[in-house]
DNA sequence: TAGGATTACATAGCAAGGAGTGCAATATCA
DNA sequence: TGATATTGCACTCCTTGCTATGTAATCCTA
């Protein structure tokens, strides 16, 4: 038996997620923050003052990375923590001025990204592509939680 | 302006790269190998022998990624490095018997967590999918050695 | 042929993903 | 109400990606 990794899903979906990564990070660099941090800004900009608890849902993402990459953002002057007003476990996580003035420029060099990644689909092209990710997660989300699906 | 992250191309391939890479630990773990070591191991399966220059250029990794990854390798006793016969600069990188055995074992590993991620998808749709993540790697790729093009 | 450029590899350091563990606060229930 | 379970978070350690840098070997060329 023999293996290609130009067919091979995963090698290619891997491959795909490190030139975004990398497309990413040179479009934000400028403006001090990481493609690790922006699912958190992206949730933070939309809701302000969320717990840590509420971005690990939101953003499908353990627990232990969110609170190393909430300790970048919190060394890097992005956020503050501040206790929650009824719950002694949890804090409430709230962007501070530079993570709001760099809400626009933010936007459009993620947009930017995805825009250079897909330029070379037609429009039918990029939703039928988006649309696909989309099951492939959630075939993976399910065959995760109930195993016995699949062997 | 809003950002919906279920419909960013950039987030669905990150959160999608994820899930491939958990699917395939899962899967090869009692082998006693890693997802990182995965596509060094479909290379030299395939020509044993080869240099880490070789096996860089194939997999499209970082030579420093690469030295990494085979220094776990070799503390994992998948790999040995030998002299290069002709070229005092290059190494030969060779498998062990260990890293034979589970050949097969590993082949349909992979093969699984692919079906399984495709699993909701025709054969048709699984074609299209794949052809147009290579579209998207290769428009990618361009976009990065001649950054003009894009803007 | 000596000196600079290139090549192959190693190493250090950082980012961001994961698992595992521990602690304190809260919730539940007998 | 006291014991137990659950929840929210922090911390440690691992992997795998990157960049930057160093070193030794090889190649090239004036």
């Amino acid at each position: 038996m023999t293996f290609d990794h130009s067919t091979s899903a995963g090698f290619l979906v891997n491959h795909m997620a490190r030139l975004f990564f990398e497309g990413l990070r040179n479009q934000i660099e400028p403006m001090g923050i990481t493609p690790g941090q922006f699912p958190a800004l992206l949730a933070l900009w939309q809701q302000d003052g969320q717990t840590q608890r509420q971005l690990v849902e939101q953003l499908a993402i353990e627990q232990a990375t969110m609170a190393n990459t909430l300790n970048r953002m919190e060394r890097d002057g992005l956020i503050s923590r501040k206790a929650h007003p009824s719950d002694g476990r949890a804090k409430i996580i709230c962007l501070t001025e530079k993570a709001h003035s760099i809400r626009e420029t933010a936007y459009a060099a993620a947009t930017d990204v995805n825009e250079m990644g897909l330029a070379d689909l037609t429009a039918a092209e990029r939703d039928l592509f988006i649309g696909l990710m989309q099951r492939v997660i959630r075939t993976m989300q399910n065959s995760v939680t109930h195993p016995q699906d699949f062997q």
